[in-house]
DNA sequence: CGTCTTTGACCAGCGC
DNA sequence: GCGCTGGTCAAAGACG
């Protein structure tokens, strides 16, 4: 979970104070009880016969943020986007495109608070990250706009 | 020229 | 067994 720091700092960053921290961010899902919203629609694992409970590691973050591209500092390729029922605005399927480094996220937004960006983080990064400080001006105005628009 | 986005099609799991 | 739904692939285009 160490390589999250990265992107926990970007998001210190980007979202301090509007980082909604209700019922802990970050948090394995297992048990789609409250979180319903993300795990019943993503609690759609393939387990083939196998009677073990191959829980991949998931974790979900609720940002506040007018983009729904938040740079955490690795490089995401898109490789899908799919329209949900419950939501009206579709969802996108990033994969790090690092070799070897199959983490996944997803970002849906929120019909109910169209600044909600919801990011499901699927797996671990397992390498530094290939952002240097010239991608960090584009963090910087993002976390403009962010400020703008508040 | 290389990389990434877009977009429809395809596939697998699940409910009925 | 069939149809729906969520997740992924892959070809073509856009963009620097």
């Amino acid at each position: 979970m160490e390589n999250f720091q990265g992107f926990l700092t970007t998001s210190s960053l980007l979202g301090n104070g509007e980082f909604q921290s209700g019922k802990g961010l970050m948090e394995e899902m297992e048990d789609g009880a409250e979180n319903k919203t993300f795990a019943g629609l993503l609690g759609a694992q393939k387990k083939k016969g196998d009677h073990k409970k191959i829980r991949k590691p998931r974790y979900a973050f609720q940002t506040r943020s007018k983009v729904d591209i938040l740079d955490d500092g690795y490089r995401w390729r898109k490789y899908g986007q799919k329209a949900v029922k419950n939501n009206k605005f579709p969802r996108s399927y990033y994969r790090c495109t690092h070799q070897g480094c199959n983490v996944k996220k997803q970002i849906q937004r929120l019909t109910k608070d169209e600044g909600m960006v919801v990011t499901t983080y699927e797996g671990m990064h397992s390498h530094p990250i290939q952002n240097s400080n010239d991608n960090f001006e584009h963090i910087l105005s993002q976390m403009q706009i962010y400020t703008t628009s508040f």
